[in-house]
DNA sequence: CCGCAACAGTTGATGTGTCAACTATATCAT
DNA sequence: ATGATATAGTTGACACATCAACTGTTGCGG
């Protein structure tokens, strides 16, 4: 019928599934989607990133973070201005209203994490971490070979 | 700096992002994307199923269903009849075509699957198993009882 | 049998994601 | 210095996802 592998293999989408639906909505309820969000996280952890080093921490194209970033923009929540000496760069930095509602969200999610997530006990966690790594290594070996990687990705 | 909880979930998402991409290349090799296979695969597997049903199956919105299927009968892989006895409904099967390139994919999809996650022993597979299985069914009651879900998801 | 709620499916608006092609600036080797 | 190459960012075209609003059918309670 269906063996370990695909048990596996549809297990860990179904999770993900799970946990990207409840952020989806703790980011709704304050306006956000997931990716404003972690927009917004990633400048305020590295106030006046690139566009381009920001696409790379969010696994996703250059042009995805462009009309992100247009969109925060036009609610006020973030701004750019020209690098001072690399003429093709911008920096970004949050406004005070982005600060405000990066740091309000952020709580919001790490207390939903921690409540969500507490609910294993924690000798399940540890083990769960560990084979995660694991596997997630092994995975990320097997990609890096097959090709070069085109731009893929989709995170968050 | 990072509690378990945020390790836990970050872990997570990065594994599924890399289970995602692979996945993504395999099927842009049959110049199929992700969305349009699990359609042809749920079809394969229940012919005559309607929008509505595959739209619960896959997760997703009816809506992005409708688009979905128009594209691969535009392909030429997939065809739509009126239900015998519901003036409302229609029934979705499978063409020549689309029988075939299915099973190709799904064969491919299967050994892509045993070799990428067959890298883990035993022992281990297990073990996720099992966790991801508790920590599933603990996020997904958690998520139950929190609102009459809106429509959420994005399977696959 | 009639009115109305539920359901199947479509459409439009919008956000997110990809890729490919382009502009403009930087950088590096000669 | 100049000319090839790389990098930063934008744009256009398209796929996929949501939601909200709509059309038609079905089915059910009066």
């Amino acid at each position: 019928m269906m063996n370990e592998m695909e048990h596996l293999y549809n297990l860990l989408k179904e999770t993900f599934i799970v946990i990207d639906d409840g952020d989806r909505r703790l980011f709704h309820r304050f306006g956000l989607t997931p990716p404003r969000f972690y927009v917004l996280l990633h400048v305020s952890e590295e106030p006046g990133i690139s566009s381009s080093d920001l696409s790379q921490k969010l696994l996703c194209d250059k042009s995805n973070v462009t009309r992100i970033v247009k969109g925060l923009e036009a609610t006020g929540y973030l701004e750019r201005r020209p690098h001072e000496s690399d003429g093709r760069a911008q920096r970004l930095y949050l406004t005070p209203q982005g600060a405000a509602i990066c740091n309000e969200v952020h709580s919001a999610h790490t207390a939903y994490n921690i409540a969500r997530l507490n609910s294993v006990d924690t000798a399940v966690q540890t083990t769960l971490i560990e084979n995660l790594n694991r596997l997630h290594h092994l995975l990320q070996e097997e990609l890096a070979q097959q090709t070069p990687p085109p731009n893929g990705h989709h995170l968050v």
